[in-house]
DNA sequence: AGCAGAATGCTATGTTATAACATTTTTGAG
DNA sequence: CTCAAAAATGTTATAACATAGCATTCTGCT
């Protein structure tokens, strides 16, 4: 996930999961939306919605508002296409759309790169403690910080 | 934590904690700072920034500005005795302060009540995903929404 | 073409948080 | 006790993040 890769690869499935998603679900993957996703997924750090907003700019002549943004942003939420940081007030793109439960998110300190896990392992951690106090489960938001494998063995 | 409970004990106790650790450790535990605990303290439900400037503005002859809350908050996150909740951009009174490693929280939709738990199944599991992936962990905010006991029941 | 609903544009404003510098308070050294 | 350094607080301004509410445009359908 966060070392050496074709990442134009990434951003286009990205891009072809958009579009199947929405057409299976019958919605529209409109150019915003799409050109949203695409600048999320411009590399694996959180993208800030003002940021997204600023390379729209540079792109576009007439200069995108927030809401175009925040609008995009929350439909491709919505359908499982990106993820909301909370730590950070940013997005990334979700790794593997339309076939998750739960899934936490592992943030390098030094390189930024953010990585999505799904292992139930952790899941289910969760359900047992909070069962153990009566609580039931909706949703979850797991964000660690840390090291990743690349920068850990780089300043090793 | 949710149940019904002499509060005024929670926040005597969250005080004297407060009192103590500064103590311990050669910090001041000022009146601001003490304000604001007492008032994150007002119940288990998240208090934010804004609010508790609105509460003190309400008792002081001089309204507090943002700064002086928002410092107060730094201060007491430091220190153990409150923890920012991300997924809420508010605050809680942290309820076993100077003993914890970890921790997560429990987030009630239906009645706000926050509790806190660290229980070392979570933490472990945690360490166990990440170490697959060679992540060497350093934090961890874990977040979880969902209904307490009391109101699973209530709802039932 | 004409309509309904979805999507976007746009203005304004709400909410959350911090930078930068001035002033006051506290503490400890002499 | 007094002064200087450090800590805390005050103050102003602004940055950063997000949404409400309404106007307009686009899309698909009949």
């Amino acid at each position: 996930m966060t070392g050496k890769h074709q990442h134009d690869q990434c951003i286009n499935d990205a891009l072809e999961q958009g579009e199947t998603i929405c057409r299976e679900s019958g919605q529209r993957f409109t150019e915003i939306r799409r050109k949203v996703l695409q600048l999320v997924w411009e590399s694996h750090k959180p993208a800030k919605a003002y940021d997204i907003l600023d390379k729209l700019a540079e792109e576009e002549t007439g200069a995108a508002k927030p809401p175009t943004v925040y609008r995009a942003l929350e439909f491709l939420q919505d359908n499982g296409l990106v993820h909301r940081l909370n730590s950070l007030n940013a997005f990334v793109g979700c790794s593997h759309p339309g076939q998750h439960q739960q899934c936490y998110f592992l943030i390098c300190r030094q390189c930024g790169d953010v990585s999505e896990c799904c292992g139930s392992g952790l899941t289910r951690a969760i359900e047992k403690s909070a069962s153990e106090v009566g609580f039931q489960v909706e949703s979850s938001c797991v964000e660690i910080r840390g090291l990743c494998q690349d920068c850990a063995s780089k300043s090793a």
